[in-house]
DNA sequence: CTCCAGCGCA
DNA sequence: TGCGCCGGAG
């Protein structure tokens, strides 16, 4: 199955900063911190901007994590910029600014889980490991079982059904584990495949079984955002990033106009270190 | 409405 | 193991 993945990916592969050849490994961490439930398009040019500004990770452990959550901008998950500054303060100070190749290493930083950990040590290093994000959970579960779409998230099989699939060598592993992600993202795509253009459609499992319906335990749906604690803590973000110098409580009162609720975002705010203060002073970004 | 190169916590 | 965490595009 590794063949026509890799010469269909080596055709069809969109051209991305990430695949530039020479493209730092810090930027390829920095990328897949920025990919974390946010799409290649609204990525690219923060991340440019951002390895302008902070070529290496010691640059961006020498400026405040304000910095780096007014950089992230609009992205989401603001504390994923928090630990990304974190974790390039841990590299510049424990690891000679070089970002890790080990996968221990990497899964030891702060905000790097099974996936990025292993994305940056193939995708950075070139490395033999099997990287599985969503995509990849989706082509094998088609291909491989025969399921419709992939079910909860389970890294102890998930890995393992990767790596069958991995051929010995380096290289061809590293473009097995790229071209699978490609084939997720472009082709195999959760709500209408396009298997015409599928180079492993003749041997799919899920199509040589007349695509039945998924059965099994099915990924847990994502909840609500409209008027979720997760928007209200959008807005303060929005309102503290906007702003040098602190944030009076009457300014945040009208972004929202349940005061409990914004109660509890802005505590949950500070319980994550995205904000500091308090009504007296007045709240802001934390700046060291 | 769903989906998206997940992570970290209880 | 389930759930909370952002925001924009289709």
């Amino acid at each position: 199955m590794a063949t026509p993945l890799i010469a269909w990916f080596r055709q069809e592969a969109r051209d991305l900063p990430w695949r530039r050849p020479g493209f730092p490994a810090w930027g390829t961490l920095v990328s897949e911190i920025m990919l974390q439930q946010t799409q290649v398009a609204r990525v690219v040019p923060r991340l440019e901007a951002w390895l302008t500004r902070w070529p290496t990770p010691a640059d961006l452990a020498a400026s405040p994590p304000a910095d780096a959550v007014r950089a992230w901008d609009r992205l989401g998950y603001p504390r994923r910029a928090l630990a990304l500054h974190a974790a390039a303060s841990a590299i510049a100070e424990q690891h000679d600014n070089v970002v890790p190749r080990n996968v221990d290493a990497l899964l030891a930083l702060p905000g790097i889980g099974d996936y990025t950990a292993r994305a940056v040590a193939v995708f950075a290093y070139g490395d033999r490991h099997p990287v599985v994000d969503v995509n990849v959970r989706r082509v094998l579960a088609r291909a491989l079982l025969g399921q419709g779409e992939p079910g909860p998230a389970k890294a102890k099989q998930d890995l393992p059904l990767m790596e069958s699939v991995l051929p010995a060598d380096r290289d061809d592993a590293a473009a097995t584990n790229a071209a699978v992600m490609e084939l997720g993202a472009l082709v195999c795509v959760a709500r209408s495949p396009a298997c015409d253009a599928c180079p492993i459609a003749d041997r799919c499992a899920w199509r040589a079984a007349g695509y039945p319906e998924h059965d099994g335990p099915r990924a847990p749906k994502q909840s609500k955002f409209a008027g979720s604690d997760r928007q209200v803590r959008g807005l303060v973000m929005a309102e503290l990033r906007a702003s040098d110098v602190p944030v009076t409580r009457s300014e945040i009162e009208p972004v929202w106009p349940d005061a409990e609720q914004l109660d509890r975002a802005l505590a949950s705010l500070l319980r994550d270190g995205l904000a500091v203060g308090d009504d007296a002073s007045g709240y802001r970004l934390p700046d060291g």
